[in-house]
DNA sequence: AGTACACAAGTTGTATACAAATACGGTGAT
DNA sequence: ATCACCGTATTTGTATACAACTTGTGTACT
């Protein structure tokens, strides 16, 4: 009886609490969310002071944002926030159209129809507070357009390419978050993203590839406008 | 005059030493080539000992192995040496498919013509082997393909994709060394490789990519094939 | 004033110590 | 014989100590 207990102890912690991780997901928020800006210099020793703990998570954490490009690991100085560079910008943005393009073959057969639904609700919604005139904040559309993409990805087949993806997309939404705070133009955005929904819906993977290469690549001309 | 012979001093130590680049060198080697099969559970305190250094730097190596899917680490258990699957090698290859040939679209105006004689003589040179009917042994042929996908990376000009398929590539020469390691079908390898160099001779994208996504593709079959 | 140098403060790299969790083998009861 | 239980050994997770290196500043010397 005991045996079992243990094993549904062993069920319920699933909290993987361990600090590298922590140290990971706060270090990595506040990159993004640039409260450390690119250049800041990162000591572990400053950062196991705030994060309270030693510096061997923190240690452990650096190392990681670092493979993911976030920062960079200076030998006697610190890890040094990384700057985005236009060239970033480019390489990154041809990577995920391929990338995307490819989750999304394998996601149109998985995607369920209420998800689609749900993701179109969502989209006519603020189509309708735009039709009325309605103030429409950037970080709704944001957040609406980031469901869309990670729904892709959620639903693709291939692990490796998750994985890869989300890197990208970590990337792409702190770009988005320095550069493209403001919005474009709204109803082009919402015909684009309602087109590519409704050919999901069909499942017609055809037309809608070549379509949603398309909106990323507006996508990306958004953000190396606004980055210069 | 001390002071300019410090500073050369400090030109001149390029190494880089640091035990935990070394510690994951080593045991990514072991793995590729085998040494550690997979399923094998790699303990910290074993690996240190083996490698004459503390459990720190080790640990961070195979923190690192651990992004790159080469290991999974167990808590409790250790660092356990990744078994192959069927599934992975598809996901794998169908990432190769799409990022070589991204790669290969960029590469095809830098690489220089010397490069692309260079590959085409190792090629010929084992042509007029097979022709004359001597033996040719399969990590000759081996070398040789990678030198063609390794060149094709190398002179992309994405860093990001550099990166991705850098990890990709361990893993496929991994699969190849565990999976392949007879030859198939010589005579039609070399052919293959042939055009391929002929077209990126001509600078001809178009037809180069077909083919060398049709490349990838038997490649992937030929892995496939001898895992089961 | 300008330059070389030395020293101090801060940084990473590495080793080691300790705690908590887990696996493993033996022992006993049913 | 099988299963539950318990103690030991091994494992990772984390903290801390120390060494080597880098940077920056101040000082003496020219």
């Amino acid at each position: 009886m005991s045996n079992l207990v243990s094993r549904l102890e062993g069920i319920r912690k699933e909290k993987k609490s361990n600090l590298a991780q922590t140290a990971y997901v706060q270090i990595k928020e506040a990159i993004i969310y640039a409260k450390f800006k690119p250049g800041d210099y990162l000591s572990e020793n400053m950062l196991a002071d705030v994060l309270e703990m030693s510096r061997t998570p923190v240690r452990e954490a650096l190392k990681e944002l670092a493979n993911e490009n976030l920062v960079e690991i200076v030998p006697g100085r610190g890890a040094c926030v990384k700057e985005i560079s236009l060239k970033d910008i480019k390489e990154i943005y041809e990577l995920r159209k391929v990338l995307e393009c490819l989750a999304a073959e394998s996601a149109v057969s998985n995607i369920t129809d209420t998800e689609i639904e749900e993701l179109e609700n969502a989209w006519l919604s603020i189509q309708s507070k735009v039709q009325q005139k309605e103030q429409v904040e950037w970080e709704i559309v944001s957040r609406c357009d980031n469901k869309l993409h990670n729904l892709l990805i959620d639903k693709c087949n291939n692990s490796h390419l998750k994985n890869f993806m989300s890197v990208l997309n970590q990337q792409i939404f702190r770009y988005q978050l320095l550069t493209a705070q403001t919005l474009g133009d709204v109803e082009n955005t919402i015909q684009q993203h309602l087109e590519i929904i409704s050919l999901l819906k069909e499942r017609n993977t055809e037309q809608l590839l070549p379509l949603l290469r398309q909106h990323i690549e507006s996508a990306q001309e958004i953000v190396v406008k606004r980055h210069s």
